[in-house]
DNA sequence: GTTACTGCAAACAATTTGCACCATA
DNA sequence: TATGGTGCAAATTGTTTGCAGTAAC
């Protein structure tokens, strides 16, 4: 299996790279469409993949909500909007490593751990539709 | 909008009640099925998120995996097998409180956040199947 | 010339929803 | 008896997959 490039790739990865965070693979689809019409979504989804296979980019993975991909190298973590539903960074004074305060009773081979913080984005704070 | 109290809530709650931990809206449905055949998915689905809202159970969303509904009142994390994808209780030290960490310079209202530890679970570290 | 990749549509998995009927308060 | 809940099927959302044709190597 002798991966190949192609151009759809290639704007794949584009794409990822020129919007610098959390992008869904709905919206590197409709980027990509504008200058390519022809690129199926099946195609979007397999290359974001591969290029997250191949380490070039990071997909964070969101409960209730479709997966981001991320260019950005440095280490750094995300905010929903419970409201709104939208992704933010977050800024963050280095996090103690979580998995050494495990205590592994269970036998398991821990690799990594994800965080994902919660909160009210400003603009719904000031939104007075407070349902 | 006065809530009722049904057969069918009852039963729901009995359930996660029951199993104490992480159990599927699916595996609540099956356990269901087997005592009162005539329950439909959605009803399990719709008295779930009831159950969640009156603070009587807690979901715990799971990236790539259906939600899962905890009953246990102690608060503790929870580990993927990248593998086999199920999910397993950690005991762990106390974790600080990240939300101290936050830099915030967004304007968010942090209210809470998830920790998901991933890793490789004992039975799949012992399938020869090395895929 | 292989065979990996594409585009498309259909399949899938988890969950929500519309609606006519039912049953709780 | 008013109206919240049920059961069912259809709709939704995000993603994967099967397949015949295309193109990279």
């Amino acid at each position: 299996m002798n991966r190949r490039n192609t151009f759809q790739k290639e704007l794949v990865l584009k794409v990822v790279r020129n919007n610098m965070g959390h992008i869904t693979a709905d919206e590197v689809y409709e980027q990509i469409v504008l200058e390519y019409p022809s690129i199926g979504k099946g195609t979007v989804y397999r290359n974001l993949n591969i290029l997250v296979e191949e380490g070039k980019i990071k997909k964070i993975e969101i409960p209730d909500g479709p997966d981001r991909f991320d260019f950005t190298l440095r280490d750094h973590y995300h905010v929903k909007c419970t409201k709104c539903k939208k992704i933010y960074d977050v800024n963050m004074e280095e996090i103690p490593n979580l998995l050494t305060l495990v205590k592994n009773d269970i036998g398991f081979k821990f690799s990594s751990y994800d965080v994902l913080f919660k909160g009210i984005c400003l603009e719904c704070q000031n939104t007075p539709n407070n349902k």
